[in-house]
DNA sequence: GTCTATATCCCGATAGAC
DNA sequence: GTCTATCGGGATATAGAC
């Protein structure tokens, strides 16, 4: 905090502007997100931060981005906490849910923010490590098979998505307990698929 | 249409703004629906529907009603081109993957919204017919046994509703093929969960 | 039941000074 | 790299006339 004049310098608006719109979006949602507020949070003007991102999605994909390596670490952590390749996998589940309940504003920016990736290859590349560290836990569980993995992957991937929203909505409560319970209930959920894979085309 | 004047009455605004509702949400999406928008499509003047809705959120709301009466229609019918049990609800999660794609603008406003169900009596009562349709088939399938049908119902559900967000999206692609294909995934999964159904809580 | 008119507010984004 | 100032747009919602 320089303490120069009454006017404010910020002098490294950008990775700020980044925190300061995870809060907005937590207080708001993502939807009623804005750069404005944002940048009144930081006592700055509004224009000051279209030095550092050429619009407001420009923002809200640098959140996304921060929220993919967020993600990426919880999944990692997750997987470490496991031994066999079942509970590898079923233990990402879980983390899922819990990256979203824990993160929600990183969530939201993820999947609720209309950001089109295919626009934003800087998003596109921080999805990768998420990618990768499903695609193998899933490939180990069914021993190279691709064809099987590929399902196995897309299964547990919606139905940990799916808890995620549910639970983010508010479906199931707000709250710890709704958040143990609904991570556990993904968990199990992967474990039955795992089991039942047979019935899943390859 | 009353060829009275320059001036436009419609005389039957309230269900015309659903519709005009649909469309906006079609074309622009839910969260930058508005009610100015609407009302121009129908010629008829910014105003004119607050006499028939409280505020935006009401509109909505009734937007998600009709929704919910399609949802459980399309649900209904999967559920009566089966025979055993098991096929009977893994028809129901394709219907979910299919109601979301081809009704999307229906499918936002009932969870893609925002809106705070409990604010909206009418809508919470519109759930009931499709809760009842899961639950009974769930029930079926499970013979009785509630604890086992309350997680498996909430495992379907979930990945029914992972796949159709994520469809949605644009995960999987845009067209008919990944809507196909996604509702088949679904399918599958919901066949594997009922497999592998051991594995859940009861 | 709809219209005219308006109050109020917020947003994204840019130009040009410092 | 931030500020001042501003343009242009859109939204919700209300008051009062017809």
């Amino acid at each position: 905090m320089p303490a120069k004049g009454a006017r404010y310098h910020h002098g490294d608006l950008r990775p700020a502007m980044v925190d300061a719109a995870v809060d907005v979006i937590a207080e708001r949602g993502v939807r009623d997100f804005s750069m404005a507020e944002a940048s009144r949070r930081l006592g700055v003007t509004t224009a000051a931060p279209y030095r550092h991102f050429a619009d407001r999605d420009e923002l809200l994909a640098a959140v996304a981005v921060r929220g993919l390596s967020v993600f990426a670490a919880m999944l990692s952590a997750a997987a470490d906490g496991a031994s066999a390749p079942d509970q590898r996998l079923a233990a990402m589940a879980g983390a899922y849910v819990r990256f979203a309940a824990t993160q929600r504003p990183l969530f939201a920016a993820l999947f609720s923010s209309g950001l089109d990736k295919s626009r934003h290859p800087e998003l596109q590349r921080a999805w990768e490590p998420v990618d990768a560290l499903l695609t193998t836990a899933v490939l180990e569980v069914c021993q190279g098979d691709e064809g099987a993995a590929d399902a196995l992957g897309d299964a547990i991937e919606a139905t940990a998505h799916g808890y995620a929203m549910l639970l983010t909505d508010g479906e199931y409560g707000d709250g710890q307990i709704a958040v143990d319970a609904t991570a556990d209930r993904a968990i199990a959920s992967a474990r039955a698929l795992i089991a039942g894979r047979a019935a899943l085309p390859s």
